[in-house]
DNA sequence: GAATTCATGTAACTTGTTACATGATTTA
DNA sequence: TAAATCATGTAACAAGTTACATGAATTC
């Protein structure tokens, strides 16, 4: 996919500026999906451009304009189409680097190897606090706005991301383990 | 990273045609790294012209050449000089379209995202399968040759394979029990 | 007063995908 | 004999990254 339809899907609660994307693609949803700025703001002027969203100006007293952006009625009809049409093949394509250096893991030492795999594994753990603060996040967000149901979904996936890195971080122990033991 | 060292990598082992990388790609190494032969090709070329391969065109009898890549020493260099700079951040860049599609879970019906799961899930379920298979391919390869060493590692990504995406199919099953008891 | 955040972009480049082209060899 | 696999690419496009630029407002 593309991150257009993030971007809708994100207008579709509310108008938003670039920035206010940005920032929201880099942390809350960080853990599923990322962008910088310069993509961002090449992508909303292609999708104005479309007809999917529309800007406007917005004066404000101290501070200066903000671009704000909002979803079109074409907009909307092209993100609720392209939620019903899940693709065949949901895996991801995967791209791992990670796995490729273990892969290639005797052309390291031992030692190189499991010293990156605790590092790995470390940083693990740092992904698993920070989700847990995103967490938090959401269910504040959920009693103060009536977003209860923007809230479940939110939550399901932040249920995934923790679960698949536990299993990271199971990995980890148990490669560590193995490589300790080896011989060769 | 890039296909790059990738490409290096195998080549380190032995002696390849863009088509034999290919494969490799795309069946034994094909969960945590798959390219297209338009990209590899591509990417072949470059890199012969940066002197990190070298081609030699070997004829066969009853059928047609092979062009076959070979490292050179430069390109040792360079994977090995890769393989001991791990990058700092070693989470592998999130772009999540299953993810972002449940998060927007709101904008179609409960009944539509179930579905959804439940392919996912089974989809997960036959990745398994496939890992398996690649596992016993693995240990068969390990019999035949000398190549105990790469086996050992191979079977660690693997591993790694298996983890993540049973921790998938955790999370489908609490997913799809989390929306059938959902009300509003 | 310095650093950070807010805010919006452009340009060049890298990486990956899709579509197309060609043609021989092997297998069902 | 039809389909699949072997084998090698080109061209155009889509998506993402890096580097750069600018400057106001806010926080330490």
């Amino acid at each position: 996919m593309s991150l257009k339809f993030g971007i809708l899907g994100l207008l579709k609660y509310e108008r938003m500026t670039g920035y206010d994307l940005q920032k929201t693609f880099n942390s809350s949803l960080q853990f599923m999906w990322n962008a910088k700025g310069s993509q961002i703001y090449r992508e909303l002027k292609a999708m104005e451009q479309r007809g999917l969203v529309s800007s406007s100006v917005i004066e404000q007293e101290n501070k200066f304009d903000r671009k704000v952006y909002s979803l079109t009625e074409q907009g909307s009809e092209e993100f609720l189409s392209w939620m019903q049409k899940f693709p065949q093949d949901l895996n991801a394509p995967i791209r791992d680097e990670f796995s490729i250096r273990v892969f290639f893991g005797e052309f390291i030492s031992n030692e190189e190897l499991r010293f990156e795999i605790i590092k790995y594994k470390k940083q693990q753990e740092e992904s698993i606090e920070e989700l847990n603060v995103i967490k938090v996040l959401a269910e504040q967000d959920a009693e103060k706005n009536d977003m209860e149901q923007s809230f479940f979904y939110w939550l399901l996936t932040i249920k995934r991301g923790i679960k698949s890195i536990q299993a990271e971080i199971e990995w980890a122990e148990e490669a560590l383990d193995l490589l300790q033991h080896k011989r060769g």
